[in-house]
DNA sequence: CACCGAATTGACCAAGTGGTCAACGGGAAT
DNA sequence: ATTCCCGTTGACCACTTGGTCAATTCGGTG
């Protein structure tokens, strides 16, 4: 299928793949401009064309590799040992930080493609990024205590409480520091404790009382 | 500013108008094509850039239009009287869907404004948006009595906790029926069962105990 | 050297974009 | 009847898009 390019020297494929995600994190599949990345990587239109049989082959290539990039830069943090849920979550937003600010370009293409992704495309990569998800799940529930939860909180439904509400806590503060992203970093520990203040009260609410310390 | 088109008899600039709301709220700003308008419209092109002097004052003008019939519904919907916060919010919540049902293409258009604007728009239709839901926020924090939050749970904290999981919430069903937006209504019940089941959980955990019926 | 096949180029294409403008048509005023 | 005005038309413009293909270049083989 892509054994043209697969056949490349590194340091070619390299560039043409730099040029294409720095294009299609900053522009989205839409607006990405194919001249752009031949301008960029500094190949010819035929070639690119000869390599990806058009667009969308490119853009599922791209995809594909920030997926599997991302998805092996998550293995290298283990989850410490915790029975607490909240404990857990903590983590792994951490982690997150950390991989957003490492690769910022592959984790922009990721969310664009999530977010605004070529309709007849969407479904697949939805498919492809639950997949992803579901398999990190056991690692990520591992050894969790749901005995915390107060009677009358059925873990699955607190579960999806917690996720919801982080997903749209972080989609908050990527929006608050949007083009100011270096300035999340510094503030770090302002939010980590507003971050902490709102898992107390969620966590009160779920808990029974001799579990939230 | 835009007289020639506000001159027009009704029922001409009622087709435009809806002309445009539609190819907008179904496309987005960006792919939206006035050549799709103008067919839709039954207009020539030289006319519309006639009316507007461009692409962009004309999705302003219709965007303004839109924001104002949404705001002149929210009034025909009086809250009623309450001191709890969690009614409210679901008050509103079920406001929304009325309008929604109601009209969808325009919901649709305002919410693909604020999502995916064009870039040089952004700041003027956040501020907008803010400021309508600003000047909504007397009526709506009306006679809510916030000593039932209990202590240590600052009423502004938990506010923010509500009103970015229900805006998750709501997102997530806006995903999960995305092109079956009919059978949303037929399940509404079902839906409203599991959204009271969520209020429980942040209620107990926001609530004073004597204060959590 | 000649030859071949593969890699690579960039001029070119059709389609679509937002936007312009000379020309037209018809109603009112003279 | 003539003039004028102005709303309206649609052919046209420059530009960008994804994609093609004849032509060229290049490395290796005999």
């Amino acid at each position: 299928m892509y054994e043209n390019f697969e056949n490349l020297n590194e340091d070619k494929k390299k560039k043409i793949l730099d040029a294409c995600i720095l294009e299609f994190a900053d522009k989205g599949y839409d607006k990405a401009s194919t001249n752009a990345i031949i301008k960029e990587a500094g190949i010819s239109k035929g070639i690119l064309f000869h390599y990806f049989k058009n667009k969308k082959a490119l853009f599922c290539y791209v995809l594909d590799y920030c997926m599997l990039a991302m998805t092996e830069e998550f293995m290298k943090y283990p989850l410490t040992e915790t029975k607490d849920i909240f404990q857990r979550f903590s983590e792994l937003g951490v982690i997150k930080l950390k991989i957003a600010q490492e690769y910022p370009y592959i984790v922009k293409l990721f969310m664009e493609a999530l977010a605004s992704p070529p309709e007849e495309m969407r479904s697949d990569i939805e498919k492809k990024y639950l997949k992803a998800s579901k398999e990190y799940m056991p690692t990520f529930f591992k050894d969790i205590d749901y005995s915390k939860f107060r009677g009358g909180v059925e873990p699955s439904k607190a579960i999806e409480v917690i996720t919801l509400f982080i997903g749209a806590l972080g989609e908050k503060y990527l929006k608050d520091y949007k083009g100011k992203e270096h300035e999340l970093f510094q503030d770090y520990d302002k939010i980590m404790a507003e971050y902490m203040g709102y898992m107390e009260i969620l966590k009160y609410g779920m808990y029974s009382l001799d579990s939230t310390n």
